[in-house]
DNA sequence: TAGTGGTCTAGACCACGAC
DNA sequence: TCGTGGTCTAGACCACTAC
């Protein structure tokens, strides 16, 4: 955590509250106490509470619901298969992606795959590969991998459609942000086979990095997939 | 303009604020009314017009610098080269992009370029190709496609590597937001001569569409990018 | 020093949701 | 009906910038 001696007491007060948060003081599914009982138990103003939750709400980590109270932002089958998933339609439309497990086993994690994971060199991790349709064509060969060590497991579950759901229900693992790179790519040989393509179409390859409360790098995720009825999409601010 | 009727008083405000934005009230350069005069303008408190400033602060049309003012957000030669450009080093370093330009004429709109940039089909557009450089190599070839009516003259011009600042400098043409569909093409013949290719490296074509304060489409820009030493990046959360 | 945005308070009232 | 977040006020003081 970051020491914020000379910043504004609502920035301590956040800080304060996402430490707590991921302490896991507050459990996931109920809120947050209420705006006037943080208040009274930090000794400020229900607005400088108000500014501290903001930032979090803005983040992402938090939402609020009037009537109800403030909550942990989970993934949820519902949105969650919209939330993270930038691919559209060319008219800008997205599609409900469908998943098709293919295998889910265990290794040795390759050098770049540990350090994407920042785990040890060699450790073992779990390989989910599944096959996405969207739309009903076969379009993205997706590769998932985890550390073993932090999913104990996780290769003997029924996989769903929404990996993060199961993480956040099961190991109380969070995620809140992803980085994405991309790159053009030709397809190798289980490309190939799996989504049935000819060698010389190009593909976007989708290297993702799923961080979770702690901005500690959970998953890594590559993804493979065929563009012409679909693409990837970006808004830029 | 959004009608309003029953929103909170800082959102009517921010819509009125915004909307004389874009009549031009205020100069790009001035800064705009203090808070306290705009609170007795309206006859609001300061907590209301800041929050009013707020929203139009965290969507990039204005930016506030304490002690100073609040201010247009424009386009500047420091920042715009790595604002909207999303390409960097696997390593996630951001390079320079340097620009040459190879030519700039005007010819009539093919049918998805007068579409995506809502003017009628057939309207002569002004054609910028340019060569970019990243690190020295030359990754980018890039087409920019805008309105002649729009843009009169600016094929006479000396065309900086950052033209959203000569956009608003000299047509008064903010560029506030822009959306990217990435798609993985074979390079054609014209992007082999130009970057130097092979014909069967995979290429990123990135398709943008920038929007001015009005939210209408004001450039067109297709990028041809090698990727290999860099990709694309994008955060999600 | 004067003016700007930035923080903070204490209190009032409103809108929504659960009971 | 009561508790939650959401809005709004009036006023105080702080931090930074220009002059």
């Amino acid at each position: 955590m970051q020491k914020l001696f000379n910043a504004p007491l609502y920035a301590q007060i956040r800080e304060e509250i996402f430490a707590a948060l991921r302490s896991g003081r507050w459990s996931a599914n109920d809120p947050l106490p209420s705006e006037t009982k943080l208040a009274s138990e930090f000794s400020v103003s229900q607005g400088t509470i108000r500014k501290a939750i903001d930032d979090l709400v803005a983040q992402n980590i938090l939402y609020r619901h009037q009537g109800r109270g403030t909550f942990i932002r989970r993934h949820d089958e519902q949105q969650s298969l919209f939330r993270f998933f930038n691919l559209s339609r060319t008219d800008g439309t997205k599609p409900v992606p469908e998943s098709l497990n293919i295998h889910c086993k265990t290794r040795k994690g390759l050098k770049h795959e540990c350090l994407a994971l920042q785990v040890p060199t060699g450790d073992r991790l779990i390989e989910v590969l599944r096959l996405r349709r969207l739309d009903g064509q076969p379009v993205i060969l997706e590769t998932i991998l985890v550390s073993q060590q932090r999913f104990p497991e996780l290769n003997k579950r029924d996989l769903p459609n929404t990996l993060y759901e199961l993480y956040s229900d099961d190991y109380n693992v969070h995620i809140t942000r992803a980085e994405e790179q991309i790159q053009a790519t030709l397809p190798d040989a289980t490309v190939i086979s799996h989504l049935n393509l000819e060698p010389t179409i190009p593909l976007l390859e989708i290297r993702r990095i799923a961080f979770d409360l702690h901005d500690q790098p959970v998953e890594l995720r590559i993804s493979q997939c065929v563009t012409g009825s679909f693409v990837y999409t970006c808004s830029l601010n």
